[in-house]
DNA sequence: ATATTTTAAGATAAAAGAGTCTCAATAATC
DNA sequence: GATTATTGAGACTCTTTTATCTTAAAATAT
């Protein structure tokens, strides 16, 4: 799998937070019921998420957690990394040793531009752009909820 | 990860065998040793191959595993599918469940592409190109040895 | 036949990823 | 202050992946 479980977790949480009024914190339980992902499991990455500068926290009644900077200001990579690092971008595809520049491997120049194309693609789209999309086509964050519905009390 | 290790290892051992004389059976121990995988890990890997029909296998003395096909016919994409199977390529990328061309998560299309580019190389680079690439160049299957050390007894 | 060399198959172990549970810390409300 | 709602942190469990070990089966050579 490109990203792990938990990175995909945390981006679907993201989006989640991107489409909500701006400065609020949104408990995790609340994200979690939604979502449908363990609250405990969320509950961790979310923490990850918080460590690593792309979240703030708030404890207590009417706490939760909230995006830090804007939701068009961050790019999926910031999500990406912040949970499954960088080796994505940095590996190589075949695991041949010494790949690089000075010592490619056989198909470290058609993998290089394969993994620029996703760096790319996690570089350029913002929390924000998915969800204007997602709303606009109604896409879905969940198995049985259209985006609208997700957001309904 | 792209690729699982198995799957990694399993490339590996394909293009050792790529580089040997046709039709030659080429003792797991011999490429366990040379690129320094666990015997018995690569001996499962191998089996797999085997049982989807990349390679085939003889028993006994002066015994091994080899090629079914011509290297040049073996596109890596084999061995990957045969392996890690093909979610790689069929998978949302965000995990978004329903994604598809009815119903497309908000980077589908994107990752459409970016996977699509993962398909060609894997199907365009054989075995025997990549073998010919390495030679030319001493590219390397493990950390130590060039590839013509590698082969070398 | 017997011993030897090899793959096949299955049991087991170790490590990593995914998920759960419990309790502590913090902040609001009553 | 007590209660309640929330995140934080750690221990724990389950599953999958990775890896090892043992025994069986097959083929060869002696």
């Amino acid at each position: 799998m490109l990203l792990s479980k938990s990175c995909v977790y945390g981006l679907r949480a993201a989006l989640y937070l991107a489409n909500q009024e701006k400065g609020k914190f949104i408990p995790i339980r609340q994200m979690s019921d939604k979502l449908e992902i363990s609250f405990h499991f969320l509950t961790k990455i979310l923490q990850q998420l918080t460590a690593e500068g792309i979240l703030e926290s708030f404890k207590g009644p009417n706490g939760g957690v909230r995006l830090v900077r804007n939701g068009s200001e961050v790019p999926l990579m910031d999500v990406v990394v912040a949970i499954d690092g960088s080796k994505l971008l940095t590996e190589c595809a075949l695991g041949l040793p010494g790949c690089g520049v000075k010592a490619p491997c056989p198909i470290h120049d058609k993998w290089a531009e394969t993994r620029d194309s996703i760096r790319e693609m996690l570089e350029q789209s913002t929390l924000t752009e998915l969800v204007n999309k997602s709303r606009k086509e109604n896409l879905r964050l969940t198995s049985e909820d259209g985006f609208d519905i997700l957001f309904n009390d």
